[in-house]
DNA sequence: GAATTATGTCAGTACTATTGACGTAATTTC
DNA sequence: GAAATTACGTCAATAGTACTGACATAATTC
């Protein structure tokens, strides 16, 4: 194991670097700037034995209260069985309540408890200070090329999903659509 | 389950946003755009049996030619059982070869192979036109303010991880530090 | 009334990660 | 040179998040 078997490649020693263009230090910057985005909501969440998988149900129930289970798993691109779990904990824990639909009794719309409000705002706060930090001698012009960019970064046809909370707008709630 | 329970909390309607001033859009927009940025490589891996982490794996095997098992880690993050799987099927398919390290024997220096190479930019490229895609309109200034915010995300003390591969220089080989 | 839709649930599986324990070989320390 | 440490590998058990497929129920639509 310490000398490649006969039939393997050679090594290659050179760094891969610019070939063919490919922007690799803004893809390794994206991996780490991730990582450590992530990283401190982790540490809360661990506290109450919540994984991400929580975290991103409690952020979507906050962002846009009332959303129904199909829309919640628009969002997150997952599966309802993979959904299940997740947003059953978080309602037996009393963090989300869910409320039958008011046009469609089928549906149930799912709405944050106090304490899921309470929760969300907690995980939330070390990403906007991690964020805050990021921007320190950013002026608004730097701030809306980043925004751009993270926009332009997300699949054309999923954009709509971003825009449902209006940039400063409050009380909107995504009653009617 | 169609009503809350009666010692459940009630539902909160409205959308929670800039309480605290906290900055729910950037939170946002960039769980959206990683979300959209690794679905790209996703596919590709899927055709060879692989998950993200081989990709990371390889990624950072392909930048930093040679390093080892040890350093692999620390980038990465994960525990060395975590790795362990991963990296034995990276080697077993021929995309990666371990060298006895020249200074102390007990090290394992990892590279890439061609084929592995070649795995490596055929995953960077649809992120890299990803990118060059969301850049389309901007100059070198949104280029480097990007970049910055980027770099300012990450961990202070885990940013050295970053430059060790510099800029535009293709050929260090990472042989001394 | 029949078909469709929204949701929930059961079963099985896969991938990535964890902790803990143990083994081996090489290096360093005394 | 013996002992301790280091680098790596491996076995076992577990957890979290995801998947596919199948089936059930209630409500809506046709």
């Amino acid at each position: 194991m310490t000398d490649p078997s006969p039939a393997a490649g050679k090594p290659i020693r050179t760094a891969i670097a610019n070939e063919d263009g490919i922007d690799f230090a803004i893809i390794e910057l994206f991996f780490f700037a991730y990582r450590d985005f992530t990283s401190d909501p982790d540490q809360i969440l661990a506290e109450y034995g919540f994984g991400r998988a929580h975290h991103r149900v409690l952020h979507f129930v906050n962002r846009r209260p009332g959303l129904t289970v199909a829309e919640l798993l628009d969002v997150l691109k997952i599966t309802k069985q993979s959904l299940a779990r997740v947003l059953k904990q978080l309602i037996d824990t009393d963090h989300i309540v869910q409320v039958q639909g008011p046009r469609d009794r089928r549906q149930r719309e799912l709405y944050p408890t106090a304490k899921g409000r309470a929760l969300a705002l907690a995980l939330a706060r070390p990403q906007s200070r991690r964020i805050r930090a990021a921007l320190e001698d950013s002026g608004a012009a730097e701030r809306a090329t980043i925004e751009r960019f993270l926009e332009a970064m997300v699949n054309p046809e999923l954009r709509a999903q971003i825009d449902i909370v209006p940039a400063q707008t409050s009380g909107k709630n995504h009653g009617d659509h």
